[in-house]
DNA sequence: TTTTTAGTTAGCCATCTGGCTAACATTCAT
DNA sequence: ATGAATGTTAGCCAGATGGCTAACTAAAAA
């Protein structure tokens, strides 16, 4: 599935590095290389998961490649959570109902006599 | 890092599914693996992964075990994602005003003399 | 036309992942 | 006190992941 491969593509520190890079703009290979230790095709791998995902796309002019982000794929994982969110949330709230109905049930029976 | 765990953990579809099934309310070990082919060794190294990563929490009480969703660790990468939001969609209105601007120039410029 | 720049391909390696079975532990019901 | 229910531990396995070096290609610059 898209979820799998864009969760996973996050879940690595240098690629949301460079996502976090590519928010601000279009960078080349190179350009994304520079702030990291690491060698060449080692941080080409991540920009191939990154591309695979959809998180990023590509394209080679000359000897360049730029590269850019993608952000329907960011949007993608955004509506999955916002998904969850409003479940749970609903939840809470049948819960907070509930327990409404009870502090009021109490208040009803306040003069009565204990049933225990 | 806590975003890895969190976003690593949802990278797998079993995972997420057990997350969704959460957020309607706690839910036994079993409860949670009925749904799946898996044995059940499998189905707890999935559990423990979550757990890890802060996305559910569980207690045993008796030989059963309750897990419930930490929806704080959903918000962390929310937090993450709107944050990345932010910073691209900045960008875009800055080119947007970018472009408005060079309108505005053409069109003060209409009346003169080609300069190429 | 040589040299430099910018990526790319291939292949090695250690570790992690996601699945399995088999055997064990603990608690609850009979 | 047995037996069934519910997890848990241990250990195996194939394949993916994240890093490396060395050698190669193609475009631009000198």
């Amino acid at each position: 599935m898209q979820l799998d491969n864009v969760f996973g593509a996050l879940s690595d520190a240098t690629r949301r590095a460079i996502v976090m890079r590519l928010c601000e703009g279009e960078a080349s290979v190179g350009e994304l290389a520079k702030p990291f230790e690491m060698a060449l095709p080692s941080l080409m791998k991540h920009i191939r998961i990154l591309e695979s995902s959809g998180l990023v796309a590509s394209e080679k002019t000359g000897r360049v490649r730029m590269c850019s982000l993608q952000t329907e794929a960011l949007a993608t994982i955004e509506a999955w959570l916002a998904a969850q969110r409003e479940i749970w949330e609903q939840r809470l709230d049948r819960l907070e109902m509930y327990v409404e109905k009870l502090k009021k049930e109490e208040k009803s029976n306040a003069h009565k006599p204990k049933s225990k």
